[in-house]
DNA sequence: ACTGTTTAATTGACAATATCAACTATAATT
DNA sequence: AATTATAGTTGATATTGTCAATTAAACAGT
């Protein structure tokens, strides 16, 4: 698609959605009483220790406007002013119970007004929204929440979880690496043996989500003589560096050396020169090495191993 | 992620969104005219046909505002009225030179305005941006823009599209039929064997996008004694019911019978009675059957084949 | 063809919101 | 202490939103 193309999909999403939300806030504001005075009350009880200027600052008011509105709110009994100790120019804003009480009410509109745009969709498909929301956030309005918190580990493998991994290894290391379609398929090989041939008791995989996405991955398959392998360690490139690899190797390694299994090892590649100075560091050691020559360029596999 | 929290995601995000768009509207819009003028004149320009009664409904205003927007705008010299043929009520309006020229610098201006929104994305990250709308389009919005002219065919296989293949597979056929993870593993290993054990100049791919996602696929794979193997033959749900999955089956068809291949055989399994239909319209008869037993239920699996 | 009912557009009156500039009291800076 | 900046207020005015009444044409039913 050409940017105009794109320049005109947004355009008209952005006429689109305003028009919608418009049309909801205007049912929800519509009180007894004005816009303006419901936006107002609304934001003094959201923002903590509220000055008139923090008001107009956050709606975008004329300061005067703002004024003479907070002096009717406060007629209406919504709103009190109390002095500012810092400041004797300022006043503090704060709601009155009777004040709260509305907004109160104004909430629940608003909520039912929204759970109502989302009643018929499924909790998937309610996920795609949030997940399309997320990346509008950070895409268009520059707003990262990569907070640790947000992100969730799971063991079990979904429909769909498997090909998902595939998919962000085929990128990833085409992207980052080089690598042709070959290796994704290889990697297609490595699921297909642990999937089908692996051992269900045994073997654990851990998935990182944010907000119903997979965000990385690692698992240990079980393998023959009380071995086991550590697997399809991936971070996507937005959430590095904030330890979520090392949160995700510290899960897998846990669980290997909890008693089922008295060795790991690992493949990589000579290339992954930060990974392999992470299993290192936790005590891996360099076993043997053999060539890679179908994925698009010259590799050295690498295997390592640790003896617990 | 509980609903409440879900209604407070999507909240902020419209006040988020909206204060954003409001803001690249205003400053387009900040012409030497009115807000309204200016969106009455886009409007006006935009709607073939044009009456004051389309507008006021459109832009959701006022008819009485709008008629005296408009005679504003004539006195202006931006827009004039032509007597309506059939209704001598109403009039039609239409746009002057001098209107579509103003209105040609306020496109520029809006376009310019979404330029610097996305100008720091990647190709990536836009397509990201768009999907994202279209998500939104139809889940929030209710607009569905499933018209076949969108969905695009191509036939190399980009980084990840095996992944997003067996995701599909996996999702798909777990929700319509049941099937477990193994199933997806299943479809794992015929990815392996057909890229990295395929021809690669005989082996033919389509996989049917729409705005860069991935909506439907076929392949066809090269067999000993020159026969073909037709696979992977999906739409997703949302898109069917649109003659997608017929368009990839005729244009995998046509490949297989263009002259490299002498036969060509499908499995499936007895359950997909209405694809079995396609398959025998098409020429297809019914070959040999075997047991499936660790797809999470008892199947049979069931080989057609056409000669040509 | 006649009648009552809608409908598109207009007009008047007025309310709500937006914008600007002037002004007071206090804070911050030098 | 003088200057400059800031929070809030007030007045004037422009723009936008809302409602009800009016006119002329269209429409539906008899």
């Amino acid at each position: 698609m050409h940017v105009e193309e794109q320049i005109k999909v947004i355009r008209q999403f952005n006429r689109d959605y305003t028009a919608e939300i418009g049309l909801l806030e205007k049912h929800v504001l519509n009180s007894e009483y004005t816009f303006s005075e419901t936006r107002i009350l609304l934001e003094v009880d959201r923002i903590d220790h509220c000055t008139a200027k923090n008001i107009s600052e956050a709606l975008n008011m004329d300061a005067g406007f703002v004024s003479r509105t907070i002096n009717r709110l406060i007629k209406l009994n919504l709103v009190e002013k109390l002095k500012s100790e810092k400041d004797k120019r300022a006043f503090l804003l704060q709601t009155t119970e009777s004040g709260k009480s509305v907004i109160s009410e104004l909430h629940k509109k608003a909520n039912a007004q929204i759970m109502h745009l989302i009643e018929n969709l499924s909790s998937e498909e309610r996920t795609r929204v949030l997940h399309s929301i997320g990346e509008l956030n950070t895409l268009i309005l520059g707003k990262n929440s990569n907070a640790p918190e947000y992100i969730t580990l799971r063991n079990e493998l979904k429909p769909g979880d498997v090909g998902q991994l595939i998919k962000m290894h085929g990128e990833l290391y085409s992207k980052e690496c080089g690598y042709n379609v070959c290796f994704e398929g290889y990697v297609c090989k490595t699921f297909y043996e642990a999937i089908v041939h692996g051992n269900a008791k045994l073997d654990k995989y851990w998935i990182a989500e944010k907000e119903g996405v997979i965000i990385g991955s690692i698992a240990v398959i079980a393998k023959a003589h009380e071995a086991c392998q550590l697997r399809w360690l991936l971070v996507s490139p937005e959430y590095r560096g904030i330890g979520l690899g090392i949160r995700l190797f510290d899960e897998a390694m846990a669980y290997a050396t909890a008693g089922k299994f008295k060795s790991i090892f690992l493949e990589t590649t000579k290339e992954q020169e930060k990974a392999i100075q992470l299993y290192e560091k936790a005590g891996f050691k360099q076993k043997s090495t053999y060539k890679i020559d179908d994925w698009g360029k010259s590799l050295t596999g690498l295997v390592m191993e640790k003896l617990f």
